[in-house]
DNA sequence: TTGTAGGCGTTATCAG
DNA sequence: CTGATAACGCCTACAA
């Protein structure tokens, strides 16, 4: 038998669908006694109103859609975690897409999105598609950007620190004296790489040390990449005596090549890594990390796609004639929130990997706190 | 302004709806002048055709729900994964929804699920609302479970063989001259936690080992839990030589109880752990785990139920009559499916973690692969 | 306090 | 080879 609908709910209860509608939305007054014949006829027929239909009539979905590169990369873990509870809370569902990091994935899913009438996406962009992410802002499509940014996008995002979770986790390598740093970069043309590379710059200069190209190397923010990466380092005539990852998957691929090597850490080796994780405290060498804020990101990108959308949908309501008078105040949010960026600080996570002094630095440098995830 | 309907479309190329719906589809031969006018049309109007209304229309919507408890556990991670690379391939979306092993908000998932008519849903069910899936599976709703199965639902699970890895596990820590083998189990109430429980008294009996109440601690499947768990089982007076800990996040807990009593691994304690994760081979101890196949757990889950979706739409097509005669063929094949229970087997991924005689061990036991992830 | 009727954007069934 | 036209299930003026 097909589902009921809600022409049988009204049928079986003597009303109209208009006052079956009105029931369930609670959206004007209906008797006593008509509304509860009409839950009697709902619970009778098992009736579940169909929210395509509802949607079509609407044009809102009450779903968004969230574009990441790899669900299986544990630092969206959180994240997604984030997006989730709050989206739900609001009465929001997820669809989930995984790019990949490739551009033609990301397209596809844009296109799909939006013919699935998605409400609103987030999405941690590739740093392509540039012309169609400019086209859906311009168009007025809610849309957040999470853990990286496009240039010149008028857009919201929600970043990690990078730059001084990186400037941070470097100066404290060189508080503890080292003085070569390698640093394992990830994916180029990706404003998350620049600014961890940017920040280990800036700690290099502040004290003094010169920047050396040799000790920069690419890791593609992949593990294997990144062991090879560790590979080449450790393979220095000038080996250096600390090695900076940047993101979690890279630092699995580090360790992996000390292990291979021999080197132990932190005795001959020192490791901070980007991004912590719950094995971290349970497992040697115990790692210092810089942990991102992950579940917060993804709760506050997911607050602020649920303004913009209800934002837009009063903004239609008023029609084209809000421009000017009263409705200044929201046009003028409107317009600082389309260039909002929202940064969210990074915590030095000071464990055992950084050498010897590293007890006594964990006091003098940054009173880290991993929190309960 | 508003987005570009087939309407507008047929309009601009002189032409009705119904051949811009065929072009669209390529349902029906259209002559080559009006379907370039139509292609040309879509362009300059930068169309998206409406999902919704086609769902609404076609009563199907290329869309699956994905319930799991946590998508925050890794476990789940390439899991979902596995789901997501098949359903993307057939053309299908993924509405994700964390349960967080609450009956209720499996409930109300699954009304929501429901009314935005999905296809169908993979769940990994929290072991109550039963009434409801038998009624969801009674009324041909397509639906696979995950990870878990209810008892007595007629439903296709794709579960991995938790009593055979588990039986692995502690035989090998028999093997390894373990005699008294602290096991920390999950969640009560769902069938992996029972299936390991099994595979470890059976591993026991097989080796005349006797069955110890006391050496069996419930962890809830949580990381403060399986920390309490092995907190007691060295409180015991005759202590185990092993401990077993069976999820992810309670092997952590493990951890970090033998870290803050100083207790060495393997040295003084050897630990297996169900579930193997990346970081496995690259810390110390470097942790024998029961590797269970997430991914082709997702992947076949989810081919599973594109299959049941399918089947559901030819059956549809052809009515009620075809219950005897020709189609008897599929309908046997229907009958078997929804009773199908597919088992994935486990590996063992013998490491370090298991004693000093572990490396002998490990030719002896299983030649196991850890596979590159 | 309730009902009628039109339309959201498609697709499918007819007729041409 | 193409086009009217009626649904799909719901919401929402407007009317009573």
């Amino acid at each position: 038998m097909a589902a009921a609908t809600m022409k049988d709910v009204a049928e079986r209860a003597g009303v109209s669908t208009t006052t079956v509608s009105h029931v369930i939305n609670q959206t004007r007054f209906v008797s006593e006694e008509n509304r509860s014949k009409v839950q009697e006829a709902m619970k009778a027929l098992g009736y579940q109103p169909n929210a395509i239909a509802k949607s079509l009539r609407q044009k809102s979905t009450n779903t968004i859609g969230l574009m990441i590169s790899d669900i299986a990369n544990p630092f969206f873990t959180s994240l997604i975690r984030g997006v989730e509870d709050v989206a739900n809370a609001a009465g929001f569902n997820l669809i989930l897409c995984n790019t990949d990091e490739k551009p033609e994935k990301e397209y596809t899913y844009l296109d799909v999105l939006q013919q699935k009438q998605v409400d609103g996406v987030i999405v941690a962009p590739t740093g392509e598609n540039l012309d169609y992410f400019e086209a859906l802002v311009d168009n007025g499509f809610p849309m957040v950007f999470i853990d990286r940014r496009l240039e010149g996008i008028a857009c919201p995002a929600v970043l990690a620190d990078n730059e001084n979770g990186s400037y941070e986790a470097v100066s404290h390598l060189i508080g503890l004296g080292h003085r070569r740093i390698g640093i394992v970069v990830g994916l180029l043309g990706v404003t998350s790489t620049t600014e961890r590379l940017r920040g280990y710059k800036k700690a290099l200069a502040e004290h003094g040390l010169p920047f050396d190209k040799e000790l920069v190397l690419p890791g593609k923010s992949k593990v294997e990449s990144g062991r090879e990466a560790a590979l080449q380092l450790l393979a220095l005539n000038a080996r250096p005596s600390a090695i900076f990852a940047t993101n979690n998957q890279m630092t699995i691929g580090v360790m992996r090549a000390l292990h291979e090597q021999g080197v132990r850490c932190p005795d001959d080796m020192a490791v901070v890594g980007f991004d912590d994780f719950e094995w971290a405290s349970a497992f040697r060498p115990l790692l210092t990390t810089v942990a991102q804020p992950v579940y917060d990101m993804g709760r506050v990108a997911a607050e602020t796609l649920m303004a913009c959308i209800r934002n837009k949908g009063e903004a239609g309501d008023k029609g084209g004639a809000g421009d000017k008078g009263g409705a200044g105040v929201t046009g003028k949010a409107d317009r600082a929130d389309a260039k909002q960026v929202i940064t969210l600080g990074c915590t030095l996570v000071v464990r055992e990997s950084c050498g010897a002094g590293g007890a006594a630095a964990a006091t003098a440098e940054s009173i880290a706190d991993a929190g309960e995830n």
